[in-house]
DNA sequence: GCCGTTTTCGGCCCGACTGTTTTCAGTCG
């Protein structure tokens, strides 16, 4: 069992907890232990066996004997017991809009509903607005927000989410009424994937705003509408949430609506303590007075710490770095002067080395390396030995014609076959300026082997680096079961890079490995794994991965000169042969 | 259930919106 499906459970604990009527604290520690074991980057099962769980945040004595009896039974009798109190089913009840845990127990304990669809019945037959506290709108909004559940294609991709929200932001900005408009919530964070649209104004006429917002014709429902913000779902199925204030108050407002959730409560205590009191309206200080804050740096700032970038916004230690002033100079875009990994008609690409190569060098980028697929990854047609000899010669005549204003080295990317083996042989490995090993087949197998076929790969002196290194496609193919800690240690003895696939549908690695990849002094690579001219454009989305990993750009190859990069890839040449 | 340069006990983020209420509870972010 790994931290993962800890926190699941954890969660899952605090679900049915708040459905029995446990006290809310109860319930948000257990939430709390659940949220800190996702950001765990370490092994659970090192961390137990080496006597450390109470060092994580959020977990005391209770819950790290649970943890214990999850690890060595793979049981959990606690939860079992309160699963023989309160019906599992109601979790789907709870996913309800609308539904939370005292009216699940409501319509649990007082009609006998223990499923979606139970619920959904009694609402057909009218039975639920008889209950206390609920009425005819009640009963609707129910219906209503079952319906959209089953409809609700669940969370976006980055790039779709990120497509959408310049659109909006666009038409909100061509209002007159509206001063700025901006993305925050996970959005802005740059997280794997969305849930909602968050979206905030600053506008002295909100009134206005919101007008126009909740009647744009591609909206299909207002889900709820106010003052200050307003909630909708719309024709494509994506939900939209709109915040407003006036400017004077638009940095609080920001900074509330960015989240994430865990950091706002976290930097709330934090102004508690300070004796003032922090909302989206403003901070409330010990003399009673308002302050308001117009930018998100005065909110900070107010507090006594430095701006914090939205993609450290996770709670994983980023308000403690801020007041120490020791946040790292993350990583930007333009930094990028390399692409490492990208594919053309040679297999699966749909441009030429040449037209890649142009397109490259007009994003800016120096130094390209054309990495096709080897031979085993049938379906992309991969070059053959000596298939992938002849494209060497045409690198070169390209490299000729395009003269000094980019440099194309020649590498591939190498299947790691299902028995841990490569695809090429040394000899060809050893010709190459630089090799890709990645897995793309057989991720189901049990941890070990999937692990050891991956460290075969990295333990191999001709592999510089590990492509998309879980192999996970969103939304529907999770990554290999790795053991991560035996990944990460065999990558620092070989000296082997990582990658951060750009790819908005893998983000692989994801940030919370990365940053410990980066901690244990493993360089790592951004790449976009193109295939067209378009997919350079990509970058972004696997840079934002970085920042969320609190990388600089140093610790990025991509970001080094290219005469850096062509020693780095000679050095490690030299000292395998 | 967790946690502590104000506490080992007594706290635990804060406000907007909705519906059923007539002052508030529940949900959400």
């Amino acid at each position: 069992m790994n931290q993962q499906e800890l926190a699941d459970l954890f969660e899952r604990i605090a679900d049915l907890l708040e459905i029995k009527g446990e006290v809310i604290y109860v319930t948000r520690a257990y939430r709390r232990a659940a949220e800190s074991l996702r950001g765990l980057a370490e092994d659970i099962q090192v961390v137990h066996l080496e006597g450390r769980l109470t060092s994580i945040p959020g977990i005391g004595k209770a819950i790290s004997e649970k943890i214990k009896e999850l690890l060595t039974t793979g049981r959990l009798t606690f939860l079992e017991k309160l699963e023989d109190e309160v019906p599992p089913s109601l979790l789907e009840v709870l996913q309800v809009p609308d539904v939370g845990p005292r009216k699940a127990a409501l319509f649990w304990k007082q009609a006998g509903i223990i499923t979606r669809e139970g619920l959904r019945q009694a609402a057909l037959a009218g039975k639920l607005r008889n209950l206390p506290g609920m009425g005819e709108k009640s009963e609707a909004r129910i219906l209503a927000g079952i319906a959209a559940l089953e409809r609700m294609g669940g969370r976006h991709s980055l790039e779709t989410a990120w497509k959408s929200a310049h659109i909006w932001l666009e038409w909100l900005r061509s209002l007159p009424s509206v001063q700025q408009a901006q993305p925050a919530g996970s959005l802005r964070r740059w997280k794997e994937t969305i849930g909602d649209l968050d979206l905030v104004v600053a506008s002295n006429e909100p009134g206005q705003v919101m007008q126009a917002f909740t009647h744009h014709p591609d909206v299909l429902e207002v889900k709820g509408q106010g003052e200050y913000k307003a909630s909708v779902e719309l024709r494509s199925g994506m939900r939209i949430q709109l915040w407003l204030q006036p400017p004077h108050r638009f940095g609080s407002l920001w900074q509330y609506a960015t989240g994430s959730k865990h950091h706002n409560i976290r930097l709330r205590e934090y102004a508690i303590q300070k004796g003032c009191s922090l909302s989206e309206r403003g901070i409330l200080l010990a003399n009673g007075e308002y302050h308001e804050c117009e930018t998100e740096e005065e909110v900070y700032h107010h507090l006594g710490m430095v701006w914090i970038p939205p993609e450290l916004r996770e709670d994983r230690g980023e308000i403690q770095a801020a007041l120490e002033n020791r946040l790292p100079a993350l990583i930007e875009t333009q930094q990028r002067q390399a692409e490492l990994h990208c594919h053309t008609t040679w297999s699966d690409g749909i441009l030429s080395i040449e037209e890649m190569a142009r397109f490259a060098r007009a994003k800016g980028i120096r130094l390209l390396a054309i990495t096709d697929h080897s031979a085993g990854l049938g379906v992309a047609g991969g070059l053959t030995v000596d298939r992938l000899r002849d494209q060497r010669a045409e690198i070169n005549a390209v490299q000729q014609k395009l003269g000094d204003t980019i440099q194309l080295i020649q590498g591939a990317e190498v299947e790691i076959r299902s028995d841990g083996s490569l695809d090429y042989p040394n000899e060809v490995l050893a010709e190459l300026d630089i090799a890709i090993a990645s897995l793309h087949s057989s991720l189901k197998q049990p941890r070990e082997v999937v692990t050891q076929r991956l460290v075969n790969a990295i333990n191999n002196p001709h592999i510089d680096l590990i492509g998309h290194p879980s192999g996970r496609l969103f939304p529907r193919r999770e990554g290999a079961d790795l053991d991560w800690d035996t990944v990460l240690s065999a990558a620092v003895k070989n000296g082997v890079a990582l990658e951060i696939n750009a790819s908005p549908y893998r983000l692989d690695l994801n940030d919370i490995y990365a940053r410990r990849a980066a901690e244990m002094g493993i360089l790592l690579a951004v790449n976009t794994d193109a295939h067209s001219q378009l997919d350079f454009e990509l970058v972004r989305y696997g840079i934002s991965v970085a920042r969320r990993a609190w990388l600089t750009a140093g610790q990025v190859i991509n970001t080094w000169q290219p005469q850096r990069i062509l020693s780095w890839l000679h050095s490690r040449n030299k000292n395998s042969t």
